[in-house]
DNA sequence: AATGCTCCCAACCGCAACTAT
DNA sequence: CATAGTTGCGGTTGGGAGCAT
């Protein structure tokens, strides 16, 4: 009640940024940070822009600690094995691997994790899948003592299966079933997660 | 060299949850 | 407690760059 709208949609400038915005608005958070209000920021900062338009350009690709590109394959398998767990939970991924903004998590998995996980129906060539992203070590088959010959594992029947696991067909059968360890260091990927469990 | 196609990424949109009044 | 504003999230899309024909 009584608060300002978000923006006028009609009169804010929307597309790509410019330079000058850019440095309009670093300046102005590096001055003033971000001061818990959005809304208001782009009006104090001198810009002509949407507060969540400014809010999303800062969080992915202003703020000084964001890396763009470059994944390692440690990532990779990070990213993998969150999404077979949880899901397009892009900000927990995120969160996972420093640097790294939800959106550009979602939008490498999109682009390049996706056809590495889901299995084309190439009427030639190997089939890229599962294995190939994630390291045998977090594969089920190789979670078992048994397994240990990792090279062993063939995704051409239950690899596909994990592919399409990895592709979002994911069941959790219980809350904290949903995470998985994916490295040895004391922070693991156990994050809150409020998924829809029947009681 | 020109044209068409595919891929990639930044940004937008809409919704839900949260918070302030 | 109800309502309205704000924030955060995930899905989607438009346009540019690079590649193939």
């Amino acid at each position: 009640m009584g608060r300002a709208p978000c923006c006028d949609k009609a009169r804010v400038k929307r597309g790509p940024w410019s330079p000058e915005e850019d440095e309009q608005l670093r300046g102005y958070v590096r001055t003033h940070g971000i001061g818990g209000n959005w809304i208001a920021l782009p009006h104090k900062a001198g810009l002509n822009r949407c507060g969540k338009s400014c809010r999303l350009r800062w969080l992915n690709y202003l703020r000084p600690d964001i890396r763009h590109g470059g994944y390692t394959e440690q990532e990779d398998r990070v990213i993998c094995s969150l999404y077979a767990s949880i899901g397009s939970r892009w900000s927990i991924i995120a969160s996972k691997l420093p640097g790294r903004t939800d959106n550009d998590v979602k939008n490498y998995w999109n682009t390049k994790l996706k056809k590495k996980a889901m299995p084309m129906p190439m009427p030639s060539g190997p089939a890229r899948s599962w294995s190939q992203c994630v390291p045998s070590s977090l594969q089920p088959a190789a979670l078992s003592p048994a397994a240990s010959g990792s090279s062993s594992v063939d995704t051409s029947s239950s690899g596909g299966d994990m592919c399409f696991a990895a592709a979002g067909m994911y069941q959790p059968p219980h809350p904290m079933q949903g995470f998985v360890h994916v490295d040895s260091s004391p922070q693991t990927v156990l994050a809150p997660m409020p998924l829809d469990v029947p009681a």
